[in-house]
DNA sequence: GAAGGTGTACTCGGATAGGGCCTGTCCGAGTTATTCGGG
DNA sequence: CCCGAATAACTCGGACAGGCCCTATCCGAGTACACCTTC
């Protein structure tokens, strides 16, 4: 069991995005440039995160996409929600109704849910919990200064070779 | 992302050992026709829990398997660990390496580790603690009224069948 | 009656196919900036 | 010099193959019990 490669991706470009916007959407191959990833594929990722409403995305030659809210109100558990389904990830098929319990099964379900199911589904929660305390801020705090650095010439490069929008 | 379908079945199968063992094994077969499993599939995971030093398998006409220490010492992260290799769910790639930041990617390094990555490990620990904390007595108790009793009536009726061994 | 050897039936164990999801890629619909021509 | 339409290039969006892991199954190696033969 892993967590796709997208969510990382997709964590990354939000944190790039942060700093790269100023009213002004960033196109998918800039955020693919920028970590030397696959465009046609973060594309895959980015458009997800716009069906889940994290990012707004604007069509044309100058479109891109944009943070849909502040990045202190996005967090890695909506990350991980969009680009994963939500769904729970310990699936309960109840074979404790089945085999020898199959003629109480009635019986069973009525006497609680299943202890194991709980147990597991109480430690995802543990883990959703966790990813939802760590905002978007946060992670654009954690950004080391030389990549900031190398982000902010990055800009200034595109400043030059796209024209006075940036 | 999903946990395999086997850890369900394990933790159901460690329980029902605990139930059913004294002193002999239980074979696979039994365990398999308690919950209407296929046996051979069933066989492969109890492989794994095996291996992870989980059961002890006995050979032979009366062979089968057993808790390898008490079922106070066994939790539910000991069997995803067997189950699923105790590997991180969340991968780094390192992606802050890449694309631009390729010529830094020492000093980046070097500045600690990513800060995407130690949320995500951070939170998988958290879900890792939460399933150490419930160990197969815990979930022994938790069993229901009716399926203790189901339990037991089959036990009996095996007695009759099997011999004085059981 | 007891002991030893043999046969059988049962067990675990690993090796072998099939399906679903993540991975990776391509091309089309739509929109905006640009450019060229006319007024 | 200003305006407007046509062009072109760039964007997102969804549809299309490949690979790996979980799912599911089978058959073989090994062991313990039971029986039979022999002493």
């Amino acid at each position: 069991m892993q967590l796709p490669k997208g969510v990382e991706w997709a964590a990354h470009c939000l944190v790039v995005l942060e700093r790269l916007t100023e009213d002004h959407p960033v196109a998918n191959s800039t955020l693919a440039e920028v970590y030397g990833l696959s465009p046609t594929y973060l594309n895959k990722h980015l458009q997800a995160l716009t069906r889940h409403g994290l990012l707004i995305s604007m069509p044309g030659s100058a479109g891109g996409f944009t943070l849909s809210r502040p990045a202190s109100e996005i967090t890695l558990a909506d990350v991980v929600e969009a680009l994963e389904g939500g769904g729970p990830i310990f699936r309960c098929t109840e074979i404790r109704c089945d085999g020898l319990f199959q003629p109480h099964s009635t019986e069973i379900r009525a006497s609680g849910s299943c202890a194991i199911a709980a147990a597991m589904w109480t430690a995802e929660q543990a883990w959703r919990h966790s990813l939802a305390a760590v905002s978007i801020t946060d992670l654009v705090q954690g950004v080391d200064a030389v990549s900031s650095k190398n982000l902010n010439e990055f800009v200034e490069n595109k400043n030059v070779k796209v024209g006075p929008i940036l």
